[in-house]
DNA sequence: AGTGCGACCCGAACGC
DNA sequence: TGCGTTCGGGTCGCAC
C-alpha cells in the first residue's frame, strides 16, 4: 500500500537503476491501466523517449522522458520491476517498457487499481491529475491560515478530510490515523471547529510522520537484484493504526476500531476526545 | 457546491 | 487442496 513515502522511495530507487535508458517499445498487458491519452496514442508517443529524470508531486511518480512526463499512480499494490527482457512475465506485471539496455522496466499490480498518464511537459502541471493537487507536507505555504481556509466550507471530519489530496497531498488512511493520534484529535472531530493549536499540531506531525516515513523507506527498501522487484516496502513503527484491542502507547486504555467516511479508523478514546 | 456512496480489483482473512 | 463471503485501499463518477 504505497503511499507518499512509499513513492519516494521506488522514485530514489528508479533513480538508480533507470536513468538515462531508452524505452524502445512498450507493451500493455491491461489496458485500463492507461488513462491518458489512448493506448494507442500512449504506445506511439512514449516509444523512442530516453527517461531523463524521475520525480514525485504527491502520490503521482513521474517519470520525465524528453517531450513528455508519464505519470504513474500505484494506488495500493503498484510496483515497479527492473527484468532483463527475457525473463518470464508474471500475470501481474501489466505494462512492459522494453529499454535499450536488454532490461525492461515492468508495471506490476495485482489488483489493478494503478493508474498511468502521459503528458507533454509544457502541459503537466497544468492538467489533470497534477493541476488539482493542494500543498506538499513540506512545502512552506502549510500553514494554520491555509488550512483555515481550506477547510472553511467543509462540514467533515477532520480525518476525512486529511486525506483529500486537494488539500495536503500524500497522506493515506494509515498516516492520517498516526497523525490525529500524535496531534490527539478525535478523528471524528469537524475540521472547521479546530482551534490554531490543533491545526498547528497536525501540520508539524504530518511533516513528521511523512518525513519518518520517507527515512525508514529508505532503510528497509529492498536492494535490486534481477529477480526481485524494486517497490517501497511499509515497516515502520505504526503507533495505532492496525492496532484495535490492544493498548494505547500512551495511557493503555484500548484502540477501537471505527468507520469514518468509509474508511477504517483507528484511534485512543482517552487521548483523542 | 458540498457530501455520500458505489465501482473499480483480487488476495487475504474470515465464517461455517 | 474446503468453499463461499467479506474486507480493504485511493480515487473517481454519479446522485442527491
Amino acid at each position: 500500500m504505497p503511499e507518499l513515502p512509499e513513492v519516494e522511495t521506488v522514485k530514489e530507487t528508479l533513480k538508480r537503476q533507470i536513468l538515462k535508458n531508452r524505452i524502445i517499445d512498450v507493451k500493455i498487458n491491461y489496458p485500463k491501466t492507461i488513462e491518458f491519452p489512448t493506448v494507442e496514442e500512449f504506445k506511439k508517443q512514449i516509444k523512442n523517449q530516453k527517461i531523463v529524470d524521475i520525480k514525485r508531486r504527491g502520490k503521482w511518480l513521474m517519470f520525465e522522458l524528453e517531450d513528455y512526463y508519464l505519470l504513474s499512480h500505484l494506488r495500493m499494490e503498484g510496483k515497479y520491476n527492473i527484468k532483463p527482457t527475457d525473463t518470464i512475465q508474471n500475470k501481474h506485471e501489466h505494462v512492459i517498457f522494453v529499454l535499450d539496455n536488454k532490461f525492461e522496466l515492468r508495471y506490476q499490480d495485482t489488483r489493478k487499481f494503478g493508474k498511468m498518464h502521459l503528458i507533454k511537459k509544457e502541459e503537466v502541471y497544468d492538467r489533470l491529475p497534477l493541476s488539482e493537487l493542494g500543498l506538499e507536507p513540506n512545502d512552506e505555504n502549510l500553514t494554520v491560515s491555509y488550512l483555515k481556509e481550506k477547510y472553511k466550507n467543509k462540514n467533515l471530519p477532520i480525518k476525512t478530510v486529511l486525506l483529500d489530496q486537494q488539500i495536503i497531498v500524500g497522506i493515506g488512511n494509515i498516516y492520517a490515523d498516526e497523525i490525529l493520534f500524535l496531534s490527539k484529535i478525535n478523528p471524528l472531530k469537524k475540521s472547521k471547529t479546530l482551534t490554531n493549536k490543533q491545526l498547528q499540531l497536525i501540520i508539524d506531525n504530518t511533516k513528521i510522520v511523512l518525513e519518518k516515513a520517507i527515512k525508514a523507506g529508505g532503510t528497509t527498501i529492498r536492494s535490486y537484484t534481477s529477480s526481485e522487484g524494486v517497490h517501497g516496502l511499509f515497516q515502520h513503527e505504526l503507533l495505532v493504526h492496525g492496532k484495535e484491542g490492544e493498548p494505547c502507547k500512551d495511557c493503555d486504555e484500548t484502540i477501537v476500531k471505527i468507520k469514518v467516511g468509509g474508511r477504517g479508523t483507528y484511534y485512543c478514546k482517552k487521548c483523542q476526545k
